[in-house]
DNA sequence: GTCCAGGGCCTAC
DNA sequence: GTAGGCCATGGA
């Protein structure tokens, strides 16, 4: 299995090379992007962080300090912007309390401890808080979304009922914890999903498809 | 017009 | 503990 696993981040990293996965200026640029793509296409996140540069907000003085409305506003593309706006300011209210609101204060505390405390922030379960760990602080912690459950399951590697834990584990069994490595492998699995394993099959090109003819063979497509 | 998107919370059972 | 409803915009 391994091996299998292996082959699946040589095929998709031979198709599209190196995705750089996150985009983002800044640490606390990633971590407010990881809040705002809760359930939602990029492009509409894109747009909120254009907004919250131009009008100055995206720091977390700043996103507690102006009021609730204008918040909302900046970050209305990105949908639930209620919900999100809460979040974004609980967030921050929590950088700056504990770490004055500086990333790299945040990012030198043990990553399971700073897992807990993310997870006690109302607004950020399993994978928002993965997201920041892995790409705002640099931890060693592989992130499950979506599209890694439709694809590894697609690919015959774990079922589609496994949950969020239990993917997590199983990945961390096979791929020392490195975390560039991480990086890499779950932006190429956003980028596959994006580009053909949404829920209608989008099946020519798949690089995993052409995978038939190599040892894995993976019958990604097996389900539709 | 309809469907869908990289989640997470809350409620009911 | 888990299934289902809800939150909302913008692109295909």
């Amino acid at each position: 299995m391994k091996k299998a696993l292996e082959e699946l981040y040589f095929l998709l990293s031979r198709h599209y090379g190196p995705t750089h996965w996150w985009p983002g200026d800044s640490p606390f640029e990633v971590a407010i992007g990881a809040i705002l793509t809760q359930n939602t296409a990029w492009t509409n996140v894109t747009r909120a962080i254009v907004n919250l540069k131009k009008k100055r907000l995206l720091s977390p003085r700043r996103m507690l300090d102006t009021p609730r409305e204008t918040l909302e506003e900046a970050i209305r593309s990105s949908g639930y912007y209620r919900q999100k706006a809460e979040r974004l300011r609980i967030f921050c209210a929590f950088l700056l309390d504990q770490y004055g609101g500086r990333m790299s204060r945040m990012a030198a505390r043990p990553l399971e401890n700073l897992r807990e405390a993310l997870l006690n922030l109302k607004g950020i379960g399993p994978e928002t808080a993965d997201d920041i760990l892995l790409y705002a602080c640099n931890k060693p912690i592989f992130v499950v979304d979506a599209y890694t459950i439709r694809i590894f399951s697609r690919c015959g590697l774990v079922e589609e009922s496994i949950g969020y834990k239990a993917l997590q584990q199983w990945v961390h069994g096979h791929i020392a914890p490195e975390v560039q490595c991480y990086k890499e492998f779950h932006g190429l699995l956003v980028w596959t999903g994006k580009d053909f394993c949404r829920k209608t099959p989008q099946c020519p090109g798949c690089p995993l498809a052409l995978s038939r003819n190599r040892n894995a063979g993976f019958p990604c497509h097996r389900s539709y």
